[in-house]
DNA sequence: CGAAAAAAATGACTTTTATCAGTTTTGAGG
DNA sequence: CCTCAAAACTGATAAAAGTCATTTTTTTCG
């Protein structure tokens, strides 16, 4: 597949204020600017290899891309889903190792390609800069914990009811007293995100769904009842 | 408990060569020794808590201390054992957070404080210091990446033989063509590492030692065989 | 539009692991 | 050294979740 290239120029990017790369200064977003290469991909392409080195940075502009593990059995696990105004890939970059987790476009994409380097430079040159990196990388790692905690001692109901809580804070869309989580997954893909079996989180669904706590909209779930699905999720009862 | 303090000055450190200060240019490395508080603690102990905010840096001289969050049934998930020139509470310190775990003397304990302010002055005069506590926060994340993977994919078992060689690399003394892993963990600490309950550990632990993987010496755990652990962990056969 | 492939769903069955209840062993402190 | 409590261990049982086989539905694309 060939590569098809896009423009756009940072300071116009309708994502930067949802970006790491808000408040930089003029001249450090220019230099961004002018090194960087935007490509758009298609659903199923792959933008990096889990084991590969990181040559640079990705920014999101359009679309969503799953960064996952493959398991020895091929049992992925997803790790995080990009969106628009996400960095990806950014952990490998800093730490200098190479890619721990794969990343594939899950809807269209379209996301900038900032080399090493010129990161790099911007962020020696711009201490405020990394600190914001810094809490940024922090911050997602007290996620992480967070996730281990979970995943570690809740049962997949509880996990399943806690992930599209999760999803539907990061991609709802409200409307009509009721929040529609705007992502496309397969059902094998939420069983990624959830860590267990595809069938599992088939059973779990329909369950919810006759419980009237979630409802389909073609391959979206649409959130009926946060609280009880909250309820669900804690473990308060049990 | 009254608090007991010792001291110790930070270029003499036995420590500091595996430390984060390691590299630190002399007059930096005296700001932190000059504001720095260093507290000897009792096995059961605790440093901080979770939910509370972090007020410094704890830097660890002697001992090991558990960092785990509690669940709602109150089970323990250890996310991970600090010990001596670790750093402990850097990533909610750097976030700007509350802390998300609890820190527990496993084993009797020197730490040293070093005040947020100290701590941040340091890090914003010496790019080099900051480059190489991001690298180091990004190198914990995929660890914490590849935890996320191997509990959502790999059976108990495996995640006990797994985290074996992994506590074997860490703790690990040589000796008699065995590794004697160093460090003195109740059946209950480690269901807790691995994410499972106290019995299933004592179970399987006696199964891996009637197979000869194991021994007991005491309190701790000698590995005998690193490579039939890994087959055990790698899930190469199942 | 229609055939083929992919995804979703359902059912039966098995395995893993948690839970509970009880016993034995170990270790700390008087 | 003895007592008591905590930790380690054992066994039985139940629940959760994975696996496999099969059917139904949806999607893709020639």
């Amino acid at each position: 597949m060939a590569k098809v290239e896009f423009n756009i120029v940072c300071t116009l990017c309708e994502h930067l204020k949802d970006s790491l790369f808000n408040g930089l200064n003029p001249e450090d977003l220019s230099r961004i600017n002018n090194h960087k290469t935007c490509i758009q991909y298609k659903k199923g392409q792959n933008i990096f290899y889990e084991g590969t080195r990181p040559t640079g940075l990705y920014c999101m502009n359009g679309g969503k891309v799953k960064v996952y593990k493959n398991n020895v059995q091929g049992k992925e696990f997803i790790i995080y889903i990009a969106k628009p105004g996400d960095f990806l890939g950014y952990r490998a970059l800093l730490s200098e190792e190479f890619y721990q987790a794969t990343a594939t476009v899950l809807e269209d994409a379209k996301i900038c390609f900032i080399p090493k380097e010129s990161f790099f430079e911007v962020l020696q040159k711009n201490p405020l800069f990394m600190k914001r990196v810094v809490q940024a990388v922090c911050h997602e790692m007290g996620i992480m914990e967070e996730k281990l905690a979970e995943l570690a001692h809740k049962s997949v109901r509880e996990r399943l009811a806690a992930n599209l809580l999760m999803l539907k804070e990061t991609y709802g869309m409200e409307g009509d007293g009721s929040t529609l989580i705007d992502l496309a997954l397969s059902r094998e893909d939420l069983a990624s995100i959830v860590g267990t079996a595809t069938e599992t989180v088939i059973r779990l669904l329909s369950e919810f769904k006759s419980e009237g706590l979630i409802a389909f909209e073609g391959k979206k779930i649409r959130v009926l009842e946060p609280k009880k699905l909250a309820k669900q999720a804690d473990l308060i009862i049990a």
